[in-house]
DNA sequence: ACAATATCCTGCGAGC
DNA sequence: TGCTCGCAGGATATTG
């Protein structure tokens, strides 16, 4: 879901809203969400009580800094989406069984009413000023971490992490470089987040047809001039849609996502150029192209 | 080594 | 209207 430029939008929106704001309670109604530590308990014990010091970002990942050294990770996945605003918990009936699951409600009046992603709620912080960070997420893929910073810097899904590819200390030559002696399909190594950070399903279609280059080309096959222009239209699309404020979804404080209006294939019907945009499936996910730009260059036939 | 698939979940829209 | 099916923006584990 959220990809690097949405996740950056948050973490800047996020971070005029908590800093300076202390942790005085975690309410969730779906505890699968702590990985580390695994217990609510534990994870309560961590958390509440604490300043917030910062909010950073690394790959997808939203980091934020609490006092004592502490780190509070959380991973939105898909469908997960980190608000500031004030929502009531009652209970809801499942089913028949009798069972009861929580459910957070927008206290009317506030400007959370406005807020779409406030349905699907299922992990809330309170905040020391009464209002709550809350995560809404409809398929609960999302995950949640604390401990001190060393400690969650130091797990292999974040060490493992690739380059950032806004940072500007990443040149030509460190990307070029990550492609020695690597084979396959060029859009799954993009969306590969230990081959470089942020990129997913939405972001690798745009960047590649502002190269032009096929998804389902062979990295091994492109030449330093492919190369270039990929380097630079991934910072160029990336860019592009943080100034725009993302795609489809809503900052924490509510500018519309603007990238939308400029899309060029993914969920497009045209390209551009005004070419049919094909629709395939590419590692088990959807890769939109323009097969009139970007050519699967392939020798002869076989 | 790479590629394709299953998996964690649930809502929604399309099509019948 | 009501049902079933496929689809959804992530990342990892497993299998071929």
């Amino acid at each position: 879901m959220p990809e690097l430029p949405e996740v950056e939008i948050i973490v800047n929106d996020l971070r005029c809203e908590l800093i300076g704001r202390k942790i005085q309670d975690v309410q969730t109604d779906w505890p699968k969400y702590f990985q580390l530590p695994k217990s609510e308990a534990a994870f309560r014990t961590c958390v509440i009580g604490r300043v917030i010091t910062g909010v950073d970002r690394r790959a997808k990942n939203v980091l934020i800094r609490l006092e004592g050294g502490h780190l509070l990770l959380v991973h939105q996945k898909i469908s997960g989406r980190l608000i500031v605003g004030n929502w009531e918990r009652t209970k809801r009936l499942i089913g028949s069984t009798g069972s009861t699951h929580s459910l957070w409600q927008p206290v009317t009046s506030a400007a959370s009413t406005h807020q779409p992603a406030g349905r699907f709620i299922h992990l809330v912080f309170e905040l020391d000023d009464g209002r709550q960070l809350a995560l809404s997420d409809l398929r609960k893929f999302a995950k949640v971490l604390c401990g001190p910073r060393d400690a969650i810097l130091n797990l292999d899904e974040i060490r493992r992490l690739g380059p950032e590819p806004l940072d500007p200390r990443f040149t030509f030559s460190d990307f070029k470089r990550l492609f020695e002696g690597r084979t396959g399909r060029i859009k799954p190594l993009l969306m590969n987040p230990n081959f470089i950070a942020g990129i997913g399903n939405i972001y690798s279609d745009e960047i590649l047809y502002a190269a032009r280059i096929h998804p389902l080309g062979r990295v091994d096959q492109l030449a330093e001039p492919r190369l270039r222009s990929l380097y630079r239209s991934m910072k160029a699309v990336l860019r592009k849609a943080i100034r725009l404020r993302g795609t489809g979804i809503e900052g924490s404080r509510g500018s519309p996502a603007g990238y939308d209006k400029v899309r060029m294939v993914y969920h497009q019907k045209l390209c551009p150029k005004g070419h049919v945009v094909h629709r395939i499936r590419a590692s088990g996910r959807s890769a939109h192209f323009c097969p009139v730009e970007q050519k699967l260059y392939r020798h002869a036939s076989t």
